[in-house]
DNA sequence: ATTTAAAATTAGAATAATTCCATTTTTCTT
DNA sequence: AAGAAAAATGGAATTATTCTAATTTTAAAT
């Protein structure tokens, strides 16, 4: 498969959570019942599994599912700009609907990873750390720390 | 070996480049021919090479050095503060010795990494993106796109 | 200077996430 | 229904990194 463009940067705001079926067929992409259960699982519950999740996951839909077509499937999805690769050094990728622009922060202690919202005046902040002749196509920004849950 | 808390956070300000020896013996930790060597490669040509690049310059000192013992130093000098460890994606590590605030830019056409000082006021906003009840050790601003060399 | 114990180095095996490959299956188009 | 293109599949291959067990080096104590 060529290499798609995404449509959307990681970093631009984006309200409207596209469809995939108009996604991928606004790419040529078929829309498999794979993907669209591999789709599912990642919006279904949002707390940016890995593909080993996925699998897990998505078997309980289509039980003979393999582990190439999930990589597979998260490939198209990453590259059709439906779905944010998220890494946390060299650990797993994990993977996140969330389109809008947003931070990842991870708390040592749990393991949980958080979108952290990024509101429009500190993204134009951070796109302006770049010098002149860097051109940026997307940025990550991740936090290492503790989350405190107050009870 | 325990593991060493750094005494510095990758985002803060050090103007003076601190000298291996100090920081090592600061922490009990043995300055061997092995970590002064891979110090010195990463401090010498600094264009964030990765574990395979640092063990076939370092052999040029130490011909018998193995990979073990890279990554077993480079561990330490991470775990130490005296350098950075750099991820892309889940492209291999890279090596980083430049600990003022900064972020890196990778160019997508020929892979360089580039060092893009951050000034202390981003650097605040960046960390006031952190709603209440998250506590961040450190952050990671990457970016990816090209850079624009005029000639 | 020797001895000793802890720490570090080493080579090679092991691990694990991901990618590749060759084949089969599915899907679209005619 | 047939043919062609795309996608899915299982398993092998890849590769960065970590582990292991044995050896060597180091710093400290005698």
């Amino acid at each position: 498969m060529d290499k798609l463009v995404p449509l959307r940067m990681s970093t631009e705001l984006n309200t409207s959570q596209p469809s995939l079926l108009t996604s991928l067929k606004e790419r040529g992409v078929r829309p498999t019942r794979q993907r669209t259960a591999v789709y599912q699982c990642i919006l279904t519950k949002r707390d940016h599994p890995t593909a080993d999740d996925i699998l897990s996951r998505v078997r309980h839909i289509l039980p003979t599912i393999s582990f190439a077509t999930v990589y597979n499937c998260l490939e198209t999805l990453v590259s059709c700009g439906l779905v944010r690769q998220v890494n946390f050094d060299r650990s797993p990728s994990r993977y996140c609907p969330n389109l809008s622009p947003h931070a990842h922060f991870k708390c040592e202690k749990t393991g949980e990873i958080f979108d952290l919202k990024l509101n429009d005046s500190l993204v134009h902040a951070i796109k302006d750390a770049l010098p002149p002749g860097f051109v940026a196509e997307n940025f990550d920004l991740t936090f290492n720390g503790s989350h405190l849950s107050q009870n």
